[in-house]
DNA sequence: CTTAAACACTAAAACCTTTTCAATATTCGT
DNA sequence: ACGAATATTGAAAAGGTTTTAGTGTTTAAG
C-alpha cells in the first residue's frame, strides 16, 4: 500500500494491454466478461484507485465546481453551501470554496484562483459591493457555466436560482394588515442588491392592494452593518407618525434594529413596534423577542438546485428554465416560546 | 482567449525549447536574464496560465487540503473554515470540504473521496460518533499528514490544535465563585469527546481549589440535541439542593437548557439560576438572557494554525510542537445589552 | 594558447489515463 | 469449410509540465 497501483501494473500482472484494463474498469461493452472480471478482481486486490489528477489532465475536466459566497459564517450561506456540497457529491463533483467577504476585489481574486484550477462550473452569490458582473460573464465566454443563487444580478441573460421575494413581501404585508397594522416601515438593504428591489416592489404592491399609502418616509436603508441598521431604525422611529411595524431586510438586520430599540427607547418590541423579517434564522427560536414572522428562503434548496443546474449546463443538457424562482414561506414562530409558568 | 496558451506555444513563438520556457517562468538560475524576460513577456502577451491539472499530475501533488468538520452551519466551524481558507490561500493551497454531520460513516466516505483526489494533507474536527481514528491514521501511513483541530482525539501521537479547556474551565469556576456561587452544576457533552473530559477535569480542579464539594450529582450529560439537553437540565433542577449556576457544554447547549428553564419553570435566568458556557457565539449579544460569560475558543485562529501546521508537515519542515494548545479567553458580556431607558 | 570551469540552453523521458484505429480471434450462415 | 460478420484485444498517441542528463559556448585561469 506504499505506492498507489496503476492500470499499467494491473495490465502487466494479467498480461493484457493497458487499454483493456482501462476499458474493463469502465464496463466498456467491447471487453469480454471473462477478462473484465479478472481485471476488476486484480484491481481490488492491488487496491487500485484511479489517479484523478491524471484523468483530469487527460480529459481537460476538473470535475470541480467553484463556489463564491459573501460570508460563510452567515447561517444562510453555510446552509446553502451544505446543499451545494450534497448535490455536488451526489454527482461526483468536488467543490472549491471562496468567501468574498462582500468585497468585489476579493471576489475577483477568488475567481482567478478558480480559473487556474480549471473549474468546470461556478456558483455565485454576489458580494454586496459588486455592481458589474463582467468578470463572471467572461467565464461563460470560455464555456464555463455560471449560476447565481440568492444574491443574483439584475441582468437578464444569466442563470440563477433565487427566492421569490416579491410575492413573499406581499405575504408579509398581508400578514401585518391582518394583525391590524396600517402603518408599516421597510428597513431596506443596499441598493445594489436585486433582493432589495424585489422586497421593495413587493412591499409597494402589498401596500397598494390594501390601499395603504406608500409614503417615501416609510423606507429607510441599511448597508447591513450594525451601525447603519441602528441609524435606519433611528430614522424610522423619529417620524412624527411612528410606524407600528417594521419589515427588516433579514433577521440580522432585524436583530440590530431591535437592539437599537431595546437600548435607546422604551418601546416594547412586538407590542409597541412589531418586527418581521426574512431568512428565518435557526437561532430565531431562542430569542425572547424574535421577529414574529420571517420568510424562509430555503438556502439548502437553493444551493442544491443551483448545483444541479450548473452540472446540467456542464453536461450540455437542456435546461428547463434559466431562472429558477423558489417560493418563500412565511414562518410564524411557534406560539410563545418563552411561556413562563409564573 | 479561446484556448489556453501552453509553454509549448511560447517556446515555438520564441524559438527556444520547452524546458527553457518552463525554467524561465520559474526563475531558474540557469536561464539568462535576456531570454527570461522574453519568455515572461510572451507569457503575459499570450495570457498564459499554467495548466494546474498537468502540474498536479506531473508532480504527484494536488496542492489541495481536505477539511472535515461536523457541521458547517455551526458558527464555530464556519469560522474555523474561514481561518483554514485564508491560511490555505496564502500558501497557494486549495481546500476541499466535507461535513460529517457527526456521523462516522459519512466521515469515512468523505475521507475516501479525499483520497481519490489525492489531497496533500487533511484537517479534521472529529464527529462526535467517532470512537476510533484508525481511518485517519491510515493516511499518515501513506505519508499524508493529518492535523486535528478543536474536536481532537485522545490519542497521544497525533498532531492537533485545540483550545485549553482545562484551564478555561478553572477560570469559569473562579468567575462563578467570585460571584458568590457555591453550588455549581456541569452540563457535560458526549463522553466520546475529549473536550468533555477536559472541561470535566478543569471543573473538578476548580472546585477542589476552592474547597467546594465535587458531588457526582453535579454532572449531567447531553448528546448535544435539544431533547437531551432538556433532559439534562431537568436532572439538574430536580435535585433537592438546586445549583445556582450551570456550566453548559457550549452556547448551543446553554440555549437549549435556558429554553427549558423558560418554558417549564418559573426560575429567572441568570438570577435564580445562572448560565455560563463555551464558544462565545456571535449571536450571544442579541440575547436578552445570554450566558453571562462564555469561553472564546478562537475557531478562526485554530483553523489558521492547524492549516499552517499541516502545510509545514507536507513540506517536511520541523514542527515546533505536535500539539498546539490555544488559551481560551473568558468573555463577559458587555454590561446589560438590553438597557431599557424606562 | 590550452584547459577547466561557468554559463546558457536543449532533448527527451516520465507522470497515468483515455481513446482512435487497427489487428486478431471467434462465431455464424451457408 | 469458407468468407463475412462480430467479438475481443492491442499499440500508440496525446495531453502539459517538470526534470535529468546532457550539449555547446563563453569566460577565466594557468
Amino acid at each position: 500500500m506504499d505506492k498507489q497501483a496503476t492500470i499499467k501494473e494491473i495490465a502487466k500482472k494479467l498480461n493484457v494491454s493497458i487499454s483493456t484494463v482501462s476499458r474493463a474498469l469502465h464496463d466498456h461493452p467491447s471487453i469480454g466478461l471473462r477478462t473484465k472480471m479478472r481485471v476488476k478482481d486484480m484491481a481490488k486486490e492491488l487496491n487500485y484507485e484511479p489517479n484523478l489528477a491524471a484523468i483530469q489532465f487527460k480529459l481537460g475536466k476538473s470535475f470541480t465546481l467553484g463556489v463564491i459566497v459573501p460570508e460563510l459564517t452567515e447561517s444562510f450561506f453555510s446552509s446553502a453551501v451544505t446543499g451545494i456540497e450534497d448535490a455536488a457529491l451526489a454527482n461526483n463533483y468536488n467543490v472549491l470554496f471562496g468567501q468574498s467577504h462582500d468585497d468585489v476585489l476579493k471576489e475577483k481574486k477568488i475567481l482567478n484562483t478558480f480559473r487556474n484550477n480549471r473549474i468546470d462550473g461556478l456558483l455565485v452569490s454576489l458580494s454586496k459591493s459588486t455592481k458589474v458582473i463582467d468578470h463572471f460573464l467572461e467565464l461563460t465566454k470560455n464555456k464555463i457555466p455560471v449560476v447565481f443563487f440568492d444574491r443574483v444580478p439584475k441582468e437578464e441573460n444569466v442563470y440563477s436560482v433565487s427566492c421569490d421575494l416579491y410575492n413573499s413581501s406581499i405575504k408579509i404585508v398581508n400578514y401585518l394588515w391582518d394583525r391590524g397594522h396600517r402603518h408599516i416601515a421597510l428597513l431596506k438593504g443596499p441598493q445594489a442588491l436585486t433582493a432589495t428591489n424585489e422586497r421593495m416592489r413587493g412591499f409597494m404592491e402589498g401596500l397598494n392592494r390594501k390601499k395603504m399609502k406608500t409614503d417615501p418616509s416609510l423606507f429607510s436603508s441599511s448597508d447591513l452593518t450594525k451601525e447603519s441598521s441602528w441609524n435606519a431604525m433611528k430614522d424610522i422611529l423619529s417620524q412624527k407618525n411612528r410606524p407600528t411595524a417594521v419589515i427588516a431586510f433579514n433577521d440580522y438586520v432585524a436583530l440590530d434594529a431591535m437592539q437599537y430599540v431595546k437600548r435607546f427607547t422604551n418601546l416594547k418590541i412586538n407590542k409597541d413596534i412589531c418586527f418581521v423579517s426574512y431568512s428565518n434564522l435557526p437561532m430565531r427560536v431562542y430569542l425572547d423577542t424574535p421577529p414574529l414572522v420571517s420568510i424562509e428562503q430555503f438556502p439548502y434548496e437553493q444551493g442544491r438546485r443551483a448545483t444541479e443546474m450548473v452540472i446540467d449546463l456542464i453536461n450540455k443538457k437542456e435546461i428547463a428554465q434559466t431562472k429558477v424562482v423558489i417560493d418563500g414561506e412565511l414562518i410564524e414562530l411557534e406560539e410563545i416560546p418563552q411561556t413562563h409558568m409564573v
